[in-house]
DNA sequence: TGATTATTTGCAAACGTTTGCATTTTAAGG
DNA sequence: CCTTAAAATGCAAACGTTTGCAAATAATCA
């Protein structure tokens, strides 16, 4: 009934009741110091109690300022599962928190809904100030091509690689490092890296396997490499067929993230091999579940909660024209049941 | 480098390349037949050429419209937890692909977050054309002020529930009688039920619950409705106490959620009680991770695309001043492994 | 060909803010 | 009490679209 569009109330209409100029109350109720603070406050005052708002269209085309962040997913493949990856939704989730506290709003969109011309379709139409991309996706073009506009943009992935924008994202390296050295320091002699290399942050967490591996002057045959895709479906049937071909030939996983380490479980559960004991598995990113699961995973925890605050603050810099640069986070291992 | 403000193409500077005035481009920007075809063509040619697009802060302001829906995960709780529920997440992903069909965006919000006053902060301030709540929350408090105000609204909840606003959901009350049947098929006899009754959808998967105990004649003591919130971590505990208190007094649990039958799995497992046989267990949505899971979760199934179409409809129906209506959803038993 | 109608374009006024600058009011100083 | 400076307010012009209406052009018909 408030909200009946014949009668909105406006800031002229305000200005009427209060009786001064649209100028003033528009300042009022941005609380700029040159309004006497009195004024200040009985506009604000009177403005709650007729429950007025700022219409958001007219203040942003005066402006040329949206206070709105597009956040596009980076969807690698068609599937659904790929959507509803845990991991990609809790960075969404602090993102929203981090923007909010900044006083900026959260578009969400995906790289399969959205246009292809992100910076055109976003920012030259003034619905976001910037964009932040979760996910380095198989190709770089894209975001390759929002760089070049010069749009304010901040992405998540591998920050190792080379880039004229800005990449925030775990040491991953470090991470499949560590998450290998875990697992030889558990005795395991064989193992096994589940995951995509072709994928950015994936191909650094397996330079970290490697590098672990030859440190450790273990096998590092091609056939302990296995391709998967990011969905914990393929890597059920990756595991199912491996098993099913070669037999258990490797006594450790590494995989390259949480969603997938649970698909290969499954696999060998299946199949009655014991874990941690027959082999040992550790996963990647730490979701909410990675501790629910039987036995629980030990994983490589991801801090998204500093990513996201970290990201803001790397594209808010970008807004006042001040540097901007890739950031590595720390990486920690968790250590549950999965792993002896 | 496109983007440089200095000289940003507008509306009325592409009409100067071209030759025609800005009314001619906008109606033809906006295909609008009263241009003649091959004008029409040729200006989108070339705004297409020099890519040029609108301003929709501009567009927003002149038309009244923003094409934008506000998406609120109305959370329960203070902790982290709930808002890494990937069954929200699937909710909201869904929604963004059926409100990107229609030409809409999403805009993210949740309760915590958002200002008091949703309808004043989305509606009236130009934001967002309309508003769709995920859950209802514990108090319906501020989707009844949202309603009140006329707002555009539907909310994702019990569509039982009285109500002045259109909710959409799946049959609550069916879904409790079929996954407790279900149990009893399988001959359990001390059924528990998990969730919290307090909250509407919990409620009624509770009547259906009691409905197919008390038609099977069986125990409906109040120590087996065992109230907990939705996240998994609480209903671990729970379990894992009310177990240490009084042994395993029930042979079945019809859980109130995915996520809170993985927690109490996860304590049942600890103390080496086998699922399905000492124990069956359901639980209720379908996320992802159900079949993953050892055993694979037997649970009822929540239709979350068609739901989130169904809601996109409703909300349209509403922008048109059409009649809008509350619809409720039918869930599907999916048997799997964790009962018999 | 000229009158009449249908098609295609252009003019100019909104939409509701913000903000540089001019103006008024108030305070300070002599 | 007058001058000057400082503080507070108001005027009016943007911001970049869309759209009712008027005008121009093209098509139709007698």
């Amino acid at each position: 009934m408030s909200l009946s569009n014949e009668n909105k109330l406006t800031l002229a209409g305000l200005a009427k009741l209060a009786g001064v100029s649209t100028s003033t109350v528009s300042r009022a109720l941005n609380d700029n110091p040159l309004i006497k603070k009195e004024t200040r406050e009985s506009l604000q005052a009177l403005a709650k109690q007729h429950n007025f708002s700022l219409n958001r269209a007219a203040s942003r085309l005066r402006t040329q300022k949206t206070n709105v962040v597009a956040v596009i997913l980076n969807l690698i493949d068609d599937t659904d599962q790929s959507i509803s990856d845990p991991f990609l939704l809790k960075v969404v989730g602090d993102l929203n928190q981090a923007l909010n506290q900044k006083g900026y709003e959260l578009l969400l969109s995906n790289s399969h809904m959205a246009q292809d011309d992100w910076a055109n379709y976003f920012i030259s139409s003034s619905r976001a100030d910037g964009i932040i991309v979760i996910g380095q996706g198989k190709s770089t073009e894209q975001v390759e091509k929002v760089a070049m506009s010069g749009a304010p943009l901040v992405v998540w992935g591998d920050p190792n690689t080379k880039s004229n924008y800005a990449v925030v994202g775990s040491n991953n390296d470090l991470g499949g490092y560590k998450a290998t050295q875990h697992l030889i320091s558990g005795g395991c002699k064989r193992i096994l890296f589940l995951g995509d290399p072709e994928h950015a942050e994936m191909s650094e967490r397996h330079k970290g396997y490697s590098r672990a591996i030859k440190e450790a002057k273990l096998d590092n045959s091609n056939e302990l490499t296995l391709s998967c895709d990011i969905t914990s479906k393929v890597a059920y049937e990756k595991i199912g067929d491996a098993v099913l071909a070669k037999g258990l030939f490797f006594d450790g996983i590494v995989a390259t993230s949480d969603m997938v380490a649970l698909g290969a479980m499954k696999a060998l559960k299946e199949r009655y091999i014991n874990i941690p004991n027959d082999v040992s598995i550790i996963g990647f990113d730490d979701i909410a579940m990675a501790e629910l699961f039987h036995p629980a995973l030990t994983t490589i925890k991801q801090d998204t909660k500093s990513a996201a605050k970290i990201m803001v603050e790397q594209l808010l810099n970008q807004f006042n024209n001040q540097a901007t640069k890739s950031v590595v986070l720390d990486v920690e291992l968790i250590k549950r049941m999965s792993t002896r």
